[in-house]
RNA sequence: GCCCGGGUGGCGAAAUCGGCAGACGCGGCGGACUUAAAAUCCGCUAUCCGAAAGGAUGUACAGGUUCAAAUCCUGUCCCGGGCACCA
């Protein structure tokens, strides 16, 4: 009854919460729809359901946006706080394999254990809105935006994407050209080819990241720096491969000029310009001896004079072409690996090149290698013959896949140039102290012909000019962006809705047979393999023929049988939560208009490993549907909040095997486990590292609102923290006094006198009211608990709380700690829940003082604080502070010679 | 190598604008209550000198600007993250 028992209390408010629909959310035109408030979105990155639950790391970012949702609700605004899960991925598909049991099923437990556990928090998700991207209810429209994409092309002109028969009709109408042909000069079959060459969703052949031990290719942001998967840490391969791809390149420069628009980190912003590798430049043309022409991109043009050899990727197409059958005269011994003719030379380096790994590339620190063509080109611009090379260090996907060689300012370059015995000629003016080789600083250019003495910027300018007046190059700007490899082999994801036809027509499956749902197979396994080698092969290719199969019109067709990667469902939740039971469409235009506002979310919390996959893909879908008219904000997610990571000791044995850290005992500054000695190491809480701490042991031992008010107090929101159980006991501590401050515990009875505070108390309450709805509005959760901690400590060894502030303390608690805070609104017996009560306001004349402390200082060290009105004067002030013997002991009793103020609070004395 | 963050007591941290460094909590020390312990309550707790009053030093390091710097500027070191032969 008197005591403070937090797991009856919890239990019970989360109970009467749930019954009363306490955090549903009613949208425009719903009963409830309040259209006077305004609108919050605020929204935290969906999990991945995975079977071991959530430990207490999970949680941070969640708890954060549920006290900023709480708090907003308090003050009056319609927040939509939803909550779902991220279903499709790689783990349960794994169990499957090893068990035989369906991922659905792996995929629906563990989604209740998540549901279950994220409820315990009491969270105030709307759970009527909650979405799993596993759901064919959900992947419907998954699948329909895939189709959308299909359907649609990018318009240069326009810089937006748009229905495929508009650009059909601009074919027709001639007013538009297939790549310089006319439409009606063009076969039937050439004409289906180039529509589809013109999709933003469309099959290519192209070099692949492809992943034998996971049986799947992967995207470029899949793979880490060291050429491995990012799940699983296995190797990866490049390997041509047909596949679908979506057409995210033509949004490259509206992903980087519209992160104008967004309230995000600098960093993350600087990570996606980073990713994207917009540069600006030139592509020069150079001439190959006898008949063909070369396409070099360069961002350095001002150097074009010094280009003495050029440089071909050796997976470049016209390499072939280029290759003589002899040495030509004045090749160096240097030049053709020992071996007798050009072409078994290239033939040799290409084939080294291909084995190996990009991990074997960055272990050979970098070393040049390269081998001759025995081909010449002309530069444009001297007209000297410069020979052409093959060398992996120029890559086949970046600008041309071709360089024009200038080793005077090009570090790469130069290196090459140096192990090859080539010519190199400065073109910039080095500083005279500069003794490095090439120079890549500003100067003004040198055996540069008309270029000689301008400098960089102007130089390019001039030349770029030169060469469009000349056919020989034009500006240009490339990217290290890559179109987004869309298909995977797996069974674990959507299946891509598109029928091949016999003479290979893509048909796209009908919007009205969606969701098309993922056959039944016996055999869930990839083909996964140790053989780089290995065919690819997708699992659905273990359906039955009824599936793969379908016949239209007495042709048949098969289905395509890849599936999408994970970042499919993740790139377009947030809009289905604000409808997420349509089944008409995606989403209600109106309601998307009203939750989306001007800015899209309010805030977006989530960890800053997704600052480049999963925000960059959304945010391309996001454009698209803006193009297409489905969504009416340019960028999904207007501020943008990464949390830090809770961490915690881990250790390790003497082989490096992570061991649990729960079991392992420390003697002494000594660590063991099982007996055995272990090193202790330190990191993010997780599965990896074995030092998970499960919530329900602390829930059990402190309670819920304990633990969310330790994970806030620990430190500010976007820091990562150390875990420490022994400091919970702070906060609980916190809660137990709080609770005693409005409970007798013996008797139960309510200890809140009839009269308000006054004097020093009154003062402290309106501060506290005043700092915590500021800590609150710029999320700095952890000074408001400190605050409230005070506030509370103040009121120890007070009879009875005094009424004012028995009727704020609850209020302010309550987004942080809600259980406690609607437990001693309820038995003070206030009207209603304090979950929709009003956010205190602050009485500002009540924290407005006569007096204030003046700091005085002599010659910039403190010497004195003295009380003083706070309308004093300098005059005053100096009078006052020249009498202090303090003051005095320092000043020898000598006049200022100067005096600075900032009153009431510094006097500044410099003598 | 390049690009971002960050470095404050024994520990987690705080310090709107350049204006009292260390709020709040953990831990530690001392005291009250208790037969005792736990819990609770009270006090102290940056470092050094000092019996104390007080003084000196102190926000990674070295300089600078300023009456005044954790905060601004220059350089260095260390830690974390991202990118990495991108022409």
């Amino acid at each position: 009854m008197g005591s403070y028992d937090f797991t009856e209390i919890e239990s019970r408010w989360q109970q009467v919460w749930a019954d009363q629909g306490m955090y549903r959310v009613p949208n425009p035109g719903d009963q409830n729809f309040d259209e006077s408030k305004p609108k919050k979105y605020f929204l935290d990155m969906f999990p991945y359901p995975s079977g071991a639950g959530l430990h207490v790391g999970h949680p941070l970012g969640y708890i954060g946006t549920d006290i900023f949702a709480r708090f907003h609700r308090m003050r009056g605004a319609n927040v939509l706080h939803p909550m779902g899960f991220d279903s499709f991925g790689l783990p349960a598909e794994q169990y499957a394999v090893e068990t035989g049991v369906h991922p659905r099923i792996t995929t629906e437990k563990n989604i209740e254990t998540y549901t279950r556990q994220l409820k315990a928090f009491g969270f105030s998700y709307d759970w009527d809105r909650m979405v799993a991207t596993t759901d064919p209810e959900y992947y419907r429209w998954t699948q329909w935006i895939f189709l959308q994409l299909f359907g649609a092309w990018f318009d240069e002109e326009q810089g937006k994407a748009r229905p495929m028969d508009q650009l059909v009709e601009e074919l027709e109408s001639g007013l538009r050209s297939a790549d310089g042909v006319m439409w009606q000069n063009l076969p039937e079959l050439d004409r289906r080819e180039y529509l589809d060459s013109q999709r933003l969703a469309y099959i290519d052949e192209v070099p692949v990241n492809w992943c034998p031990a996971l049986g799947t290719v992967l995207a470029n942001e899949e793979v880490t720096v060291d050429g491995r998967s990012d799940r699983g840490n296995y190797p990866v391969f490049k390997r041509p491969l047909r596949q679908w791809m979506l057409r995210i390149t033509a949004y490259a420069d509206r992903l980087i000029d519209e992160l104008d628009l967004v309230e995000w980190p600098e960093s993350v912003k600087t990570m996606q310009r980073n990713w994207i590798g917009r540069s600006e430049g030139a592509t020069i043309i150079f001439d190959v001896e006898g008949h063909t022409q070369m396409r070099v991109f360069t961002t350095r043009p001002d150097t074009v004079f010094g280009a003495t050899y050029m440089v071909v990727a050796p997976e470049h197409p016209m390499v072939d072409e280029i290759t003589k059958e002899m040495w030509p005269d004045g090749t160096k011994p240097l030049w053709t690996l020992g071996i007798d003719t050009p072409r078994d030379a290239v033939a040799a380096y290409r084939l080294a090149a291909s084995r190996k790994s990009d991990i074997e590339r960055q272990a050979e620190d970098r070393q040049k290698t390269g081998v001759f063509t025995g081909g010449y080109a002309i530069n444009p611009l001297t007209g000297d013959p410069v020979p052409i090379f093959i060398a992996d260090y120029v890559l086949v996907g970046y600008g041309t896949g071709a360089i024009m060689a200038v080793p005077g300012q090009d570090e790469r370059d130069w290196e090459f140039a140096e192990a090859f015995d080539l010519p190199i000629v400065r073109t910039v003016q080095p500083p005279p102290e500069f003794d490095g080789d090439a120079y890549t600083g500003p100067g003004p250019a040198i055996n540069s012909g008309f270029l000689d003495g301008l400098d960089i910027d102007a130089a390019k300018k001039r030349i770029i000019q030169w060469l469009e007046t000349n056919g020989a190059g034009m500006g240009t700007v490339t990217y290290k962006l890559r179109d987004w490899l869309f298909s995977r082999q797996r069974y674990w994801g959507e299946p891509i809705p598109i029928l091949h036809g016999p003479n290979g027509e893509l048909i796209p499956v009908p919007e009205d047979e969606l969701p098309l749902l993922l056959p039944e197979v016996d055999d869930y396994s990839p083909h996964a393999s140790d053989d780089e080698h290995a065919e690819p092969t997708p699992t659905l290719s273990n359906a039955s023929d009824d599936w793969k199969f379908v016949e239209i019109d007495g042709v048949s067709y098969e289905r395509e049988l890849n599936t999408m990667p994970q970042w499919a469902g993740s790139c377009w939740y947030y809009l289905r939560y604000i409808d997420s039971s349509d089944d008409e469409r995606l989403v209600d235009p109106d309601m998307e208009r009203y939750w989306m506002g001007d800015s899209g979310v309010d805030l977006y919390v989530g960890g800053v490993e997704h600052a480049v996959l999963h925000l960059l893909y959304a945010r391309f879908w996001h454009k698209v549907l803006n193009d297409l008219g489905h969504v009416g904000t340019k960028e999904p997610f207007g501020r943008l909040f990464n949390q830090g990571y809770i961490l915690a000791d881990a250790y390790q044995d003497e082989r490096g095997i992570y061991v649990p850290a729960a079991d392992v005992v420390e003697d002494d500054g000594i660590f063991t486990y099982e007996g055995e000695a272990v090193i202790p190491v330190y990191g993010k809480m997780g599965k990896s590292l074995k030092n998970s701490v499960n919530p329900d042991e602390i829930f059990d031992e402190y309670g819920v609102d304990t633990l969310r008010l330790y994970e806030m107090f620990m430190g500010p929101l976007d820091t990562s923290r150390p875990w420490s159980t022994k400091d919970i006991v702070g906060v609980h501590r916190f809660l137990q006094r709080l609770w005693r401050n409005f409970i007798d515990e013996d008797t139960g009875e309510v200890l809140v006198s009839d009269g308000p505070s006054d004097g020093d108390l009154q003062v402290l309450l309106h501060r506290t009211i005043e700092a915590v709805g500021h800590d609150m509005e710029n999320l700095h959760f952890n000074t408001a608990v400190a605050r409230l901690f005070e506030l509370n400590n103040a009121l120890v060894g007070i009879e009875r709380v005094p009424s004012d502030v028995a009727d704020v303390l609850p209020r302010l608690l309550s987004p942080l700690a809600p259980h406690v805070a609607e437990e001693l609104w309820s038995r003070m017996g206030k009207e209603g829940s304090v979950v929709t009560a009003d956010w205190p306001l602050c009485d500002k004349s009540l924290i407005a003082e006569d007096t204030a402390t003046m700091v005085v200082q002599v010659n910039g060290k403190v010497r004195d604080r003295i009380e003083v009105p706070i309308g004093i004067t300098e005059e005053d002030a100096v009078a006052l502070a020249l009498g202090s013997e303090r003051v005095r002991a320092h000043t020898g009793g000598a006049q200022p010679r100067k005096v600075i103020s900032r009153l009431p609070n510094i006097l500044s004395l410099v003598v």
